[in-house]
DNA sequence: TATTATTGTAATAAATTGTTACAATAATAA
DNA sequence: TTATTATTGTAACAATTTATTACAATAATA
């Protein structure tokens, strides 16, 4: 994400971060049956943007995805994919970084490199909704959740970005680390179902569903739960 | 790629490329039922590297790509996918590009901008060999197909780019656009079953093979074609 | 004219996916 | 205690897709 602040004078001059590419990380959680990301907000001027960051000039590029998502979230271990480059000659506007900049008493000359072209490399993330502390930036003052469905008009290609992230993450999902990530360590096979039509916006059939499931040996039964409700208790699966 | 030359001084100075940034291009081509990529070859040193170039500061990553290839093949239209970005902090190596550059007259220092490390984005080509025109740039004094199978040792992580590549073109094989770009204008259902199982690397059942491409509704049946072989002629197939 | 190799496709089998049906419950209401 | 209700687990069957086998239709050659 390129209008990101940066740590201190010396970082803000650019002598430890690697010009012109910035990361953007799309972080995936689901919550009251909603598929969410998280969302960064400088509540003075109401601009949203991705959670993002810059690149150490010794720092691999995963690990700076990394880094950038555990300072957000707080997690350690992270599902982390890398979807696509961002490359556009046009995508990168100076004005939101030139005004942040300003408002933070910075008054950086007009080929300062924060106020040039960015490029960005997408990662995904996929993490345990109840397991994340959002946390803003030195930039962004807000830090939260945003359904999908409810998405606030984002800076430059960030909503791009989203609908980018959110294609690979479909085509991905039958990779059983996604929805590890995205449930809690114990849930029924409805709970699954419906995690699976939410990233998919379509309905399934339930007993197609089921013994797809089963079948690929993935979950383990491990219990009943009594949910209260005036029918069969279902079982609850873990992941193997 | 990293190690590619620029054009004049005043590239060379980098007022005209983003700099720490490169794209590599992996270009298959189809010819004698192998499957083949273009290398580069800097003939005084026996290094060999994928092709590559810069972006320009005011050019999108796409269109760079699609320069970089175009200028290695001559060709217009090209079939292009980004597949990775490779930004390990280790991968550039400086010396064979200072060595360049000092056969070029040119004697940098340490940190000129074409010594320090580069993240790279890769892209894969699909394209038709027999329409290539293979070129060789201001720093590799060759360019040339090689068969998968018979890789020269290349520098840096190139080997492993070359590897991710083949493994998003396989999981991308069943796009129509693949196999079209890849075959000559006419051609027999053996011949792309072939190109099939040399992609995959792996037998494929002819009936099953044939059933399923007649089914998706691509091909389109024109002639016979008289091999002068002692069997039934087979027909000539061109995409539609 | 018989022989040979290869092609196009039908026939059959096996695997996967889609759909319907139904017995087995947990709770609640009668 | 005994229906009633909603939901679950799974079987049964159908439809579709993929795998395998079989075979007639040819171009060339002997």
């Amino acid at each position: 994400m390129e209008d990101r602040h940066t740590k201190n004078e010396s970082d803000a001059a650019g002598s430890n971060y690697m010009h012109g590419l910035a990361i953007d990380a799309v972080v995936f959680g689901f919550h009251d049956n909603l598929l969410k990301v998280l969302l960064m907000q400088y509540k003075k001027s109401g601009i949203f943007a991705l959670p993002g960051g810059f690149i150490h000039s010794d720092e691999n590029l995963d690990d700076a995805a990394h880094r950038v998502v555990s300072e957000r979230t707080g997690l350690k271990d992270i599902y982390l994919e890398q979807f696509h480059v961002f490359g556009d000659a046009n995508r990168s506007d100076p004005a939101p970084m030139r005004m942040i900049m300003l408002a933070n008493g910075i008054k950086p000359d007009e080929n300062h490199w924060l106020l040039q072209r960015f490029i960005s490399v997408g990662y995904y993330a996929v993490v345990d909704f109840t397991k994340v502390t959002p946390m803003p930036d030195r930039i962004f003052d807000g830090c939260n959740w945003y359904s999908l469905a409810y998405i606030p008009p984002l800076m430059q290609d960030h909503a791009q970005i989203i609908k980018n992230a959110l294609a690979s993450l479909r085509a991905n999902l039958d990779n059983k680390l996604v929805a590890l990530n995205l449930m809690p360590r114990e849930f029924t096979m409805n709970d699954l179902q419906t995690l699976y039509e939410t990233i998919l916006d379509k309905k399934l059939l339930r007993s197609a569903f089921q013994r797809k499931m089963l079948s690929l040996g993935i979950l383990e039964r491990i219990a009943k739960k009594w949910t209260g409700g005036a029918h069969k208790a279902p079982y609850l699966y873990k992941f193997i």
